[in-house]
RNA sequence: GUCUAGAUGGUGAAAUAGGUAAACACGCAGGACUUAAAAUCCUGUAAUUCAAUUAAAUGAGUUUUGCGGGUUCGAUUCCCGCUCUAGACACCA
């Protein structure tokens, strides 16, 4: 018989639906946190990557779940940021519109998916009453300062320090720092939306500009940050990369001074020679020597250096006067860019490798440099305080206000400063920042908003501030607010001293320098409040391997489209790069050019008289028209049948290119499943073959401690074929296989369960963990590293000695060898 | 470029306190059932050499875990040097 996946999963989602998987029994007081890393709500729906993040976590939540655990698995959504704010102007709507609509989209399509979330506990981080407490815990840095490893209220510093020069303590403050600026556009632009120099939007040149910027004092939390590394369980790897980005070195520094200013730079060997110095770009020191490079004309390489190009490096010769009077080198670049602030001396085997390399042009100065080799040991670090202001819209506003230019924050009871409306009109013209919102000055005696025509300081109404906060704002203390989404009157409730932290954490790699670390370091800080009472966010991490998929690429200049075969390497750089469609592709690999939209473009077909698309493998984005939603593979096999195959198709941790091929032998093995639990009329279970069984089934256990999910599919499956091959049938051995599958298939084992008299659904069973000792201990025996035999022996029998004998003298080899290699339960191995 | 990882059959992969490489699947080939197709079931499947037989089954050996070295009785696993691929590089989240 088949089985009708159809039918049955309309009927177990909607008893699910009601199911309440999430009731804490307060008798058992084992808690287990578990948490995906939000989605922000795209409008282009949930794709593949984030529900194999999903179906990972909900599998080990029933598991942990059937051992006994109080779960907390929740989910919420990441609605400000940029990629809210283009797909609205892409849609012309606002915002606010798009990510509600969005959020509905995908709360239908996550709950397709069979796992089982606290859907009462859904936080958003665009809701009022979310941000309020984002503002609450940027008022909180805004009004302290380290002191000696302590945290301390900044007004113990009104008595000492005048209120201007506060900002150098504060551990949220102002300071200026670079930003993309577009003239052309006249607003400030995001990585995301420059490409080789110029605006994706129009095509206009960028340049660095400085300007007035929050930054969150980290870099005073570095010893923290590295020291609590020792007592969370997150892989090696992730932690080693997070280490090196903090970047807290001891480093030997000097001082040269260099077209008549002191620079100081570092080396990280005080007893090599000095050969040349690299100064990071930009960087304060750079740009010295930009700006006397300016004042000989050198304006060719400027005009090079503005763009940002990794590959890109610059060599100015400088004649240095040192010890050996020979001439040195000096580097603008950044090649260093993750080590080093300032410049750095070369050192290793490598750096010579990169004086090699072509530069783009030598200049020849006559000044000298005056060194003098005075050493001095420092400890730097490569982490650099985080820039916390954004020139945009849809963000967090900032709570502060301006009296005679000197931030002052709202008063906490007055929280949350919303976010003011904006039309949609102007909103859809660009004009997108709290700076040309004319409601949008603070009346400190009303305690409210008011129009700017009104700023007055007699009046106590001043202007506020116009930046918003970047999403990491509101993503780098989410996992609090799950404990108790609703509550008014704080960030969380009692309930926290329950939960606490995150026991198993799901999320992307890209994150380990960013919001995994921001979030450590708002952890940190609100326990040096003593608002919390531990000081990780994340005991375990895991991350998830990326999904790849196909994308198309076709190059542009101008109103001119090129096929990929006749582009010149030199001429690659100056062409724009855009992804296609899939759909506007035809015969695999060219595009079509009988649609409208390539009509007015000028192209430059290849000899078959086709545009030919690049075809790279990447990452499914949004914005490479590459993804792939879960739907359509659902609606051909099934929830259950696409979540294990999700799990099947490779380990978590690897990055996997998408292929639907191999789901077929999940769907007989479903079917294997069925036709086995329904047709009972097999023998009983001999003891050998319970062994056997129970050795699996303590594999399964283990892969479930060390999260490895994909291989208990396999072991399921040799489970299957071993039964059902010496046709066994035992139903105690039935119902224990039967529970542990149910945790990755829900509706198929809930429909036998039932089937087989259960009247409660499976997830209210008990998970029971098997103990299992094998009596036998296995050797293997090898002639000359060969392996010739197996055999088995009893773990009781002590006597190894006499075994070994036994074994060379009268099986093997009685005449002569020449060495006898022999590891206790183990290996035998004879060298002739 | 710098940093962090990864690389195993036609494909996804399995195997590490160093000890049977390729489990479990997909695909493919051949066969059974069927008017036919689908589904299901059976057999084979890293490469290669040799032996043997009417044939089938079988047996013995060599090579093989991106490339080149090293340590070891023994390396997919540890060390060194490369190559390629992916991610991060501070305003994508």
């Amino acid at each position: 018989m088949k089985y009708n996946y159809k039918k049955i999963e309309k009927i177990w989602q909607k008893y699910h639906k009601k199911f309440n998987f999430f009731k804490i029994n307060i008798n058992k007081n084992k808690k287990y946190y578990i948490l995906n890393m939000f989605p922000y709500p795209s409008g282009y729906g949930l794709h593949i990557g984030h529900s194999i993040g999903y179906i990972y976590t909900d599998i080990i939540a029933k598991y942990k779940s059937g051992l006994g655990y109080n779960i907390l698995n929740p989910i919420g959504f990441d609605s400000f940021g940029l990629p809210a704010e283009q797909y609205a102007l892409k849609m012309n709507k606002l915002p606010s519109y798009i990510v509600k609509k969005n959020i509905k989209n995908y709360k239908k399509q996550i709950k397709n998916l069979g796992v089982f979330f606290n859907w009462k506990r859904i936080i958003n981080t665009s809701d009022k009453k979310y941000y309020k407490w984002t503002q609450y815990i940027f008022i909180k840095l805004f009004n302290s300062f380290y002191y000696k490893n302590k945290i301390l209220p900044i007004k113990y510093l009104y008595s000492k320090i005048k209120y201007k020069n506060l900002n150098k303590y504060r551990l949220a403050y102002l300071k200026k720092s670079y930003v993309n600026w577009c003239p052309k556009l006249n607003s400030v632009l995001s990585n995301d939306e420059i490409e080789n120099g110029r605006s994706i939007r129009g095509g206009y040149k960028i340049i660095l500009k400085k300007k007035i910027q929050w930054h969150l004092r980290i870099t005073k939390y570095i010893k923290k940050l590295l020291k609590d590394f020792n007592y969370i369980k997150w892989p090696i790897d992730i932690k080693n990369n997070q280490i090196k980005w903090i970047g807290y070195k001891k480093v030997y520094t000097i001082k040269i001074k260099l077209f008549n200013k002191y620079l100081k730079i570092f080396s990280t060997n005080k007893n090599k020679n000095l050969y040349s110095i690299i100064f990071d770009y930009p960087s304060k020191y750079s740009n010295i020597i930009i700006n006397r490079l300016k004042k000989y004309n050198k304006i060719k390489i400027l005009n090079k250096l503005n763009k940002i190009n990794y590959n890109n490096k610059y060599k100015i010769l400088v004649k240095i006067k040192n010890n050996l009077n020979k001439k040195i080198y000096i580097y603008i670049s950044n090649y260093y860019k993750n080590f080093y602030l300032n410049g750095v001396f070369i050192k290793y085997k490598k750096d010579y490798n990169f004086l090699k390399i072509k530069t783009i042009s030598i200049l020849k100065f006559k000044e000298y440099i005056n060194l003098k080799f005075n050493f001095k040991k420092e400890y730097i670090y490569n982490l650099k305080d985080i820039i916390f202001s954004r020139q945009r819209y849809w963000g967090e506003p900032i709570p502060i206000y301006y009296n005679n230019n000197l931030p002052y924050n709202i008063d906490i009871k007055y929280l949350p400063l919303k976010l003011p409306n904006i039309s949609k009109n102007n909103f859809i013209n660009k004009k997108i920042n709290l700076n040309n919102i004319n409601k949008w000055a603070w009346d400190n005696k009303n305690k409210k908003v008011t129009y700017k025509k009104y700023i007055n300081n007699n009046n106590k109404i001043y202007p506020l501030d116009t930046n918003t906060m970047p999403s990491s704002a509101g993503s780098n203390w989410y996992y609090l607010r799950y404990i108790s989404p609703n509550y008014n009157k704080f960030i969380f409730n009692k309930e926290i001293n329950f939960w606490k932290n995150v026991d198993l954490y799901i999320g992307g790699r890209e994150h380990i320098n960013g919001h995994l670390l921001y979030s450590r370091f708002i952890t940190k800080f609100l326990n040096d409040l003593n608002i919390i009472k531990f000081n990780e966010p994340f005991i375990n991490f895991i991350p998830q391997g990326i999904i790849l998929n196909k994308t198309y690429i076709i190059y542009k200049y101008k109103n001119k489209i090129y096929s990929y075969d006749i582009i010149k390497y030199k001429n690659k750089k100056k062409l724009q790069k855009i992804y296609v469609n899939k759909k506007d592709i035809i015969n695999k690999k060219y595009l079509n050019i009988n649609k409208k939209k390539y009509n007015k473009y000028i192209l430059f077909k290849n000899k078959y008289n086709k545009i030919l698309c690049k075809i790279k493998l990447e990452k499914m984005s949004k914005s490479k028209y590459n993804i792939i939603t879960p739907d359509s593979i659902i609606n051909k096999y099934g929830i259950d049948c696409y979540r294990l195959y999700i799990m099947f198709i490779g380990p978590f941790k690897n990055k996997k290119i998408w292929n639907i091929n191999k789901i077929n032998g999940i769907k007989r093995f479903l079917n294997k499943i069925w036709n086995y639990y329904l047709i009972k009329k097999y023998n009983k279970i001999n003891s050998d073959d319970k062994d056997k069984i129970n050795e699996y089934l303590i594999n399964i256990h283990k892969n479930f401690d060390n999260f490895i999910l994909h291989k208990n599919i396999s072991i399921f499956m040799k489970i299957f074929n071993f039964i059902i091959k010496k046709k066994i049938y035992d139903i105690n051995l039935n119902k224990n296989i039967l529970i542990l599958l149910a945790t990755y298939v829900p509706n198929i084992t809930e429909e036998i369960w039932k089937r087989l008299g259960n009247r409660k659904s499976i997830y209210n069973e008990k998970i029971n963990k098997i103990k299992y000792i094998s009596n036998n201990i296995k050797y293997l025996i090898l002639i000359n590293n060969k392996i010739k035999d197996i055999i088995y022996i009893n773990k009781n029998n002590n006597n190894l000695i006499e075994l070994k004998k036994k074994i060379i003298n009268k099986i093997y080899y009685p005449k002569k060898y020449k060495k006898i290699i022999f590891i206790k339960n183990k290996i035998l191995n004879i060298l002739l």
